[in-house]
DNA sequence: CATGATTTTCAGTTATTCCTGAAAAGCTAA
DNA sequence: TTAGCTTTTCAGGAATAACTGAAAATCATG
């Protein structure tokens, strides 16, 4: 009886040790999860202002703010969303460099792992808003401003001037956009403090 | 007869001329005009990737083209769109502050120009995607950030910190955004031409 | 005020983009 | 080779964004 009393209490004791700790452990994990899903969610809605789709953006946001790799089911299950569109938006991820594919020893599935350095994600959304914003119109101008370059009206000059204008101002911007992208990440943010601090 | 030959000849010579001089210029305001309907076409495709409509982009490239203002019957003709689309992508253009709405004295109808000038479209752009992708960005990051701070499993203090991150960045692009964007266009291509040169 | 010119609104339609679910293809291990 | 697991594709459906056309509102002028 003592014992089984003592071992009691003693369970007791341990137990609601336990609890308490457990409960606080818990609370603070619940309390993650809802910040992780507003986070998602939110970041999600923003994704339509950036011209890629929300699905994309919840994928990106999902496995930024995650502590281990994920695979597409499990994307699948966190977004409530179908196969195919977690595997198009994750594919679309990994093409444009923001997620990296991990193979995990013993295991069939593929992972999938969030670049999550600042700065990385910075210079490769720059590459890509690049590619798919600056260098098309720099095509136009430059077409446009050397289709133009032999009127003689002064419309026609007008109209060229202001395409040499925009083509030279785009093709200053690609530049740049180039040249910061390719510095360090401690550097760039030295230089622009020291410029404009 | 002579007089009448004389004057028949110098006529007809005279037309002649008037006649070469006519080809030669519509020739080259056919040339303009095909320049200038390329220009629009294909800068309407692009609004797409930019995030912003076709007939806005249209309207923008149209008027950033066009030698005096235009009215909304104008710009209808040419782009063949209707009414409602015109005058409510008028009106975005005119809320962006990439276009000017003018009156003439004598006319009752309202009269759009574009603003030409690369550096001030390329501020206002840049004023407009900060207001409609940094600042609610930021906002997200700043309150995730926040909810975050007290919770303490591992777990928990890397989400934090990613949150802290990726809004310390935010924030210095922002800065970094509205900086640029209030220099005058001769000085920061200096600035930077010297920096990165 | 009445008239005609012009601008604004908006219900309904069309176009575009995105997503689902299931079937097909690809892979690996026995 | 086959059985079972995983990835990939894609036709059709759902959601969203854009546009039309006409009616209503606004406004200047006689």
């Amino acid at each position: 009886m003592a014992a089984r009393d003592f071992s009691g209490r003693a369970i007791l004791a341990c137990d609601s040790e336990f609890s308490v700790l457990t409960e606080k452990v818990n609370a603070e994990t619940l309390k993650l999860k809802q910040a992780r899903d507003e986070f998602v969610a939110q970041w999600g809605a923003l994704g339509s202002q950036w011209g890629i789709n929300r699905t994309m953006a919840q994928i990106h946001a999902l496995l930024m703010t995650a502590p281990e790799p994920l695979t597409t089911d499990e994307v699948m299950e966190e977004l409530e969303i179908s196969r195919g569109n977690a595997h198009s938006n994750l594919k679309e991820l990994v093409a444009w460099g923001l997620l990296r594919s991990v193979l995990k020893k013993g295991e069939r599935r593929e992972f999938f792992e969030a670049e999550k350095d600042v700065w990385q994600i910075f210079t490769i959304v720059a590459r890509e808003r690049k590619r798919r914003e600056i260098e098309p119109a720099l095509a136009i101008l430059s077409k446009c401003a050397e289709v133009s370059e032999t009127i003689n009206t002064p419309e026609g000059k007008a109209f060229h001037d202001q395409m040499r204008a925009l083509e030279d101002f785009v093709g200053f911007a690609s530049k740049m956009s180039d040249r910061i992208s390719s510095l360090k990440h401690g550097f760039a943010l030295q230089l622009a403090t020291k410029l404009l601090g």
